[in-house]
DNA sequence: TCTGTTATGTGTAAAATTCATATAGGTGAA
DNA sequence: TTCACCTATATGAATTTTACACATAACAGA
C-alpha cells in the first residue's frame, strides 16, 4: 500500500471550500461586500460570529485572484468605503463543480454516520 | 462583530476527527492493527490508498495518548510485529459524543447543499 | 472628543496535513 | 542467494490551512 494524499478537501468539507461555495451562492443574486457577506452567512445556517474576519477578507481576495469574483470600491453611501464583489462566469462554473463533489462527499458522510449510529444502538440494546 | 474561531472542526468533518471515529467504530468488534485498520477503511466507503500511512500511525498513537485506545505488541503469527489496538470505555464515550455533533453538522451541510443546488437549478431553467 | 458601528485588512502563531523517507521481518521466484 | 515484493510501523520536515491579535479608517451620535 502506497502513500497518497487526502485531507478534508477529499470530503469537500474543508472550511475554506465551504466558504467559497457559500459566498458564491450569496453572490448569485446580488453584489455584496465582505462585511455583508459575513452577516448573510446566517441565511445558510452558519453563525457569522464564528468566522474570523481575517479569514473572510483573505478568502475573498483569493477568490478574486482565482477569477471567481471581481470587485470594485463603493464610496457612495454612508460609512467607510466598501469593496463590493460580483460573481463571474468562472465563479458559477466553480460552484457547479463544487456541488457535484459536495453531494458525493455528503453521501459518504451520511453512510458513515448511519453505520456508526446503528452500531452504537446495537451496543445499547445488549 | 468580533473575531471567533471556527474551522473544519466546527463542522465535525475535519480529516483527523473522521478517522478517529472510523477507527473507533472498526475497533468496537475486534482489536486490530494500524495496517489492518487502514485496509478496513474500505468497509466505510473510504479508499485506504488515499490515507497516508504517516497519518494513520500518528493518529493511533495520539488516540492512545488521549486514552481512547490501548495497544499491545503482537509478535506471534507471520510477518513483522503488529501493534494491536483495543478500544477503551473512554473511546466508546468519545464516539457517542462525536456522532451527536456529526449528525448536527451533517444537517447543516445538507441544508446548505440543497439550498445551493436549488438555486443552480433555477438558473438553468431561466 | 469619546464611544460605538461599519468596514477592510495584515503579520504571525498554531494546528493540520502531506511528502519523503527509514526500518525490518517474511515469502516466493529466478 | 539475492532480488523483488508484501506486510508493518514510524518520524522529520515542508507545506497548507486556520486562528489570533492587532491596525487602520470613515462616520454618527451623545
Amino acid at each position: 500500500m502506497r502513500n497518497k494524499k487526502i485531507g478534508c478537501a477529499k470530503f469537500g468539507f474543508k472550511m475554506s471550500n465551504i466558504l467559497y461555495a457559500v459566498f458564491l451562492y450569496l453572490l448569485m443574486d446580488n453584489s455584496l461586500s465582505g462585511y455583508t457577506l459575513t452577516e448573510e452567512l446566517s441565511k445558510v445556517g452558519i453563525d457569522p460570529s464564528y468566522i474570523p474576519t481575517g479569514i473572510t477578507y483573505r478568502l475573498l481576495r483569493d477568490m478574486e485572484a482565482n477569477g471567481l469574483l471581481v470587485s470594485k470600491w463603493e464610496t457612495s453611501g454612508t460609512g467607510p468605503a466598501k469593496r463590493v464583489y460580483r460573481i463571474t462566469e468562472s465563479g458559477k462554473k466553480y460552484l457547479e463543480a463544487w456541488i457535484v463533489k459536495a453531494k458525493r462527499n455528503l453521501n459518504t458522510m451520511q453512510n458513515l454516520i448511519s453505520l456508526i449510529e446503528g452500531r452504537l444502538k446495537d451496543e445499547q440494546n445488549k
